[in-house]
DNA sequence: ATGAATGCAAAGCGTTTGCATCTGG
DNA sequence: CCAGATGCAAACGCTTTGCATTCAT
């Protein structure tokens, strides 16, 4: 738990250097924002951040929150991902953590992250003998529970 | 180019198998957009497809695109795709030929197709070794070009 | 004949934008 | 001060849907 908001307290801290390095300013709203968007740390939607911040802040407009996704976005802290629920998720990024994947449930949606190795690494390569240099990737693993009877299973 | 068509015919034809197994009905329009789907085999948006269509009968309207794309997801003859244009782009699946991965240029967001058997095993164990079994993947690299210069750069 | 498919227009949904107001540096 | 940020509402673009009509079986 120290841990995990020291790491929020590390992401705010770059985050306001980013701010001050690209001259933008620092208001409550973005700080509520972005601090809401890294303690709670899960692949989440713009309503779901919404919701979030309007408890701290009830008159954060929907556009602030969808401006400061953006713009971590742009300043490389988050990740806008896509899994066929008709909106976007992000993903925070903290700095020296690679950045993981995803598997997803296709019965129960439910999602879990992986990180392996060996695939980035191969990755990397592919990449090279086609002449790229790999900037960031998406990787979604949509997959079955092999168990029986699985309690998650929709149908 | 011979060799291409036979595709296309072999798609229509297990298109209309899968269409009677459902109990569905075959119509003029059906044909056209997935003859045209599979004639121009690549990840196509539903406007861009819809274009091709009506070049062969201008009356399509743009739901039934939608809705038989749709149709080819459920029957598992197309993927859709999304890669932050802000809207879905569909890939057709020729039905032995395993699925492809995407390589984008950051730069000028050209689209690359591979496909890397040591990702696919990798794949494979890594879903084992969290409990499930691959149905699909989805596989992005974003990455920029290595040579200096390059004509496609954007910037 | 009869349930499904079409085409149109309208609605829906997530997201972006214009604009007047406010605020941080 | 004044460029940048906010909040609201309206606009947007892609996609879905309701409905009357047409069509395949």
């Amino acid at each position: 738990m120290s841990e995990h908001s020291h790491n929020v307290d590390e992401a705010m801290e770059t985050f306001h250097k980013r701010l001050q390095d690209a001259g933008l300013k620092s208001t409550k709203q973005r700080d509520i924002i972005v601090e809401a968007f890294f303690r709670l740390d899960r692949h989440i939607s713009a309503d779901e951040l919404l919701d979030e911040v309007r408890k701290e802040k009830p008159t954060i407009g929907y556009a602030t929150v969808y401006r400061t996704l953006k713009l971590l976005v742009e300043q490389d802290l988050a990740v806008p991902k896509n899994f066929g629920e008709g909106m976007t998720r992000y993903d925070p990024i903290h700095d020296q953590e690679a950045d993981h994947d995803h598997l997803i449930c296709v019965d129960c949606r439910k999602i879990i992250e992986f990180n392996d190795e060996a695939i980035v690494a191969r990755l990397a390569e592919v990449a090279q003998e086609l002449g790229y240099s790999v900037r960031r990737k998406k990787l979604e693993i949509y997959a079955e529970c092999q168990i029986k009877n699985c309690p998650n299973k929709a149908s």
